[in-house]
DNA sequence: GATAATAAAATTGTTAACAATCCATATCCA
DNA sequence: TGGATATGGATTGTTAACAATTTTATTATC
């Protein structure tokens, strides 16, 4: 397992630190939804005590990326698709009253700063960094959020966001360029700088919509394959 | 401390039932915004470990309800006028996504219970029992949100219920009459029972925005007292 | 008397040892 | 053999003692 994190044994970490590795190791797939999560394995491998790694497993659970059960440990989450669905479609109203909240207040030095935004993501998206293009690409959804002032609805969404990834990697797999289209952040922006609201939100539901989309189909598919009906525990997932 | 909450020193409580209680405390006002609260006091008083309060201090301020401070422990928290503003805002957004979920798939069955919600709220109401109906009152959204059939908008339709009494509590005292008006629920009902998406979130928005209406009122009178904005401890609230 | 430095007390944070629970394997019995 | 029942090891959960930090009280100095 000690591959998953790339830690060596006599360095130390921060509980952040720790907090941050595990949850990109899930994010990034290097962990299988449903791989349990134990607590002497993991606070060995990070060279920290037992409770750091409790506290930090605590937390995961909370943003929906762990599961905890009562004497019986951490896993790695195993969202439904249901929740998949439930998540984006919340996720379109969060960023639809985003647009809006935001579309009432921006000034010229926000739009500024997001054609720049705009700028660096075509950049990375350019030189072939798909990396860091996904990173800057969820930045954007980020900024929108902060500009548009309302500390709720951006909690909301950078909880929705951090949830996103495992749900697509649960039920996509790695199939799925998933990536926001540069183009369509511009288009969102185009809009925001006509204060046009409506045409905002309709360009941001689409963009969502197409990832949604994919998974929708993909459990579609899934649900043809009975054996895999009839046997919840995948070999694809550790247990 | 211990008037607050009701408690035999040798009695003890489980983890669910502190987490209950102090925060019930919160919302009533009995536990003043600022309030120090201190592990062992707390331990002692509902008669179990530390280690289970440090718990539960730590899952009430993943709720906003509590300030947790590195090295300084936990106050009762404090939230402003625009965390109030924001909740409120957010309120509406999350509301009006559930009713136009809801109205998408509510079937008579579902119809009938909410029928059945109203009139013990209104009975609730008539015979003078004051609490019970604010109670029923608050049961009734999140009903809205649990036959939406969206697990992601009810749990943040809960969570700003969860928020909602200690800012209002924070900036209006106990001034103010907050309960829901019950023949505004019947009216949401009755464009419900219309499929009249657009009728219900007009009548959702004015309902709570009555109540905000209430605390941007109080917050612009705070303003005009230099003295309160000079000096942030209130001696209202204890620290 | 006000201010700064110091010491003591109170409070929060951490940990290592212990307890409780779960899980896989072995054992027993029909 | 099949299935229930013990058993031991692994894992999670709790706690009491200790450490670190902050807060309060005391003293010293101007």
């Amino acid at each position: 397992m000690s591959a998953q994190f790339d830690t060596t044994a006599d360095t130390v970490f921060s509980e952040e630190e720790v907090l941050r590795r595990i949850e990109q190791a899930v994010l990034d797939h290097r962990l299988a939804p449903g791989t349990k999560l134990k607590e002497v394995q993991l606070a060995e491998l990070f060279g920290v005590k037992r409770g750091l790694i409790r506290k930090v497993l605590t937390r995961l659970a909370h943003s929906s990326l762990v599961l905890q059960t009562p004497n019986r440990g951490a896993t790695v989450a195993r969202p439904s698709v249901k929740e998949g669905q439930d998540l984006f479609a919340t996720r379109r109203v969060i960023e639809s009253a985003i647009l809006e909240t935001l579309i009432a207040k921006i000034n010229d030095l926000d739009l500024e700063q997001l054609g720049k935004m705009l700028q660096r993501e075509q950049q990375a998206y350019l030189s072939g960094d798909s990396a860091q293009a996904l990173s800057l690409s969820v930045d954007f959804h980020r900024e929108l959020a902060r500009m548009a002032g309302n500390g709720v609805l951006e909690t909301y969404l950078n909880d929705i966001i951090r949830r996103t990834p495992l749900v697509i990697l649960a039920h996509l797999g790695d199939e799925a360029e998933n990536r926001c289209r540069n183009h369509e952040h511009e288009a969102i922006v185009d809009a925001i700088r006509r204060r046009d609201v409506k045409a905002a939100i309709t360009v941001m539901n689409h963009h969502l919509l197409q990832i949604e989309s994919k998974i929708q189909h993909k459990s579609e598919r899934s649900h043809t394959d009975l054996a895999s009906l009839l046997r919840p525990e995948s070999i694809l997932h550790s247990e």
